[in-house]
DNA sequence: GCTCGTACACTTGCTAGACAATGTCCGAGT
DNA sequence: ACTCGGACATTGTCTAGCAAGTGTACGAGC
């Protein structure tokens, strides 16, 4: 006990990386946890695990019924369009802003340039991590704490999403890093409109991607 | 224990109760609410009383700092501008759905009819409620649940803002049952953009009598 | 052989109590 | 007047356990 940090609470630890298990598809869709079960596997108490588990329930990846285990949440195909379709509504409004004021965020541009390192190594899982990252840091930096908020509860589904379906397999590098240049600069230039049609575009442009794998491995079977 | 029909959990029934007296400002902003009175007061466990305190932490109604008491979120004027400008925005989404299907919904209707008595009989504090909830059924009527919910997020702290700005008191009845007709009938009309523009400027209407209201009554301090 | 009912195992719902860790405040000593 | 120390309040987390709901599998009856 003497190497640990204790960076965080115990129950935020917990659901750190229950969390990281869950978006990482580690726990397949469908998967059960039941309460005693997370607590013997991080070592902490029921209601600790509990807490962990409401919580992640309250966020979407988790579902469950009154008195039964809880499991990961499985996307079908209108949840994919659901979530896209919402998130470009947060996000088209969150560049509109940062437009209008004409401040381009530090923080995303140097996760935009991270991105361009995964881009130059060819690294999909880590781009598809960064890219996350890089639409986080753009929303956050407009000043309504709301926006943010919401769109932190989309992105979290999306990151299950993006892991469900393995999306990364046909991601571009290129094409992703080239879109969020063009974004940024419709923000540095103040071109409001231009903008927010530049970031729906690119995430319809994602939601297609994402929503045509899906269809390829849904269509061998049934 | 033969007549209570056990309608729901009892940290859900505690939930309810701690969150209709926040937001009817039966707890005033900045009140102090401990684990242990909580549990007293509704005669349950610490845990119990616990989550539900965590869960209206988590909707923005209540704010705590890691060992402290949690108290009632105090909203600032920005903080109305940032509630009523998201509300703005997802309300227009969602009324632009409804619209493009051309679907009225019923719940809401009947809502409206139940707001034009209270209208009638110019009891404004029901009136205020049964706003809410005429707007809850509309986003409610569009297939969206993500759109819902984070509208759902939002509402509660709306509720919060509604209670603490008396904003009842100058509520002109006619023009709000007006406003909701005009959008209904955008609606039943399939006109996407007139439904979504007039749901705006209802809101944004809504939005300028609370905060002139609350410039009123925070002029003669400070 | 099939259906129905019952009992059991699993899991959560909720409670009780305890101890540790932390933050606040007030008073004592300098 | 200022600093330091300790008491108090509050939450964080754990252990323990009972009650209640749900599904399943087994056995009885037809």
């Amino acid at each position: 006990m003497s190497e640990s940090l204790k960076t965080t609470s115990v129950p935020q630890a917990v659901y750190d990386a229950l969390r990281e298990s869950i978006v990482t598809s580690a726990e397949a869709p469908g998967a059960l946890l039941t309460e005693t079960a997370i607590a013997v596997r991080y070592g902490v108490a029921r209601p600790t695990a509990k807490a962990a588990l409401e919580r992640l329930v309250s966020e979407g990846l988790l579902s469950r019924r009154p008195h039964h285990a809880a499991q990961v949440t499985e996307l079908s195909r209108d949840d994919i369009e659901d979530l896209y379709g919402n998130r470009a509504l947060l996000e088209e409004a969150a560049l509109g802003i940062l437009a209008s004021d004409g401040v381009v965020p530090i923080a995303a541009l140097s996760v935009h340039r991270e991105l361009l390192e995964h881009a130059r190594a060819d690294n999909r899982a880590a781009l598809a991590r960064t890219d996350v990252e890089f639409h986080r840091a753009l929303v956050l930096a407009q000043h309504s704490t709301r926006l943010a908020k919401m769109h932190g509860l989309l992105m979290g589904e999306i990151e299950l999403c993006i892991g469900q379906v393995q999306s990364h397999q046909l991601i571009r590098p290129d094409e992703i890093a080239e879109q969020h240049q063009s974004i940024l600069d419709a923000v540095a230039a103040r071109d409001v409109d231009l903008a927010a049609r530049l970031t729906r575009e690119h995430i319809i442009y994602a939601r297609d991607r994402l929503l045509q794998k899906y269809d390829d491995d849904h269509s061998e079977d049934s």
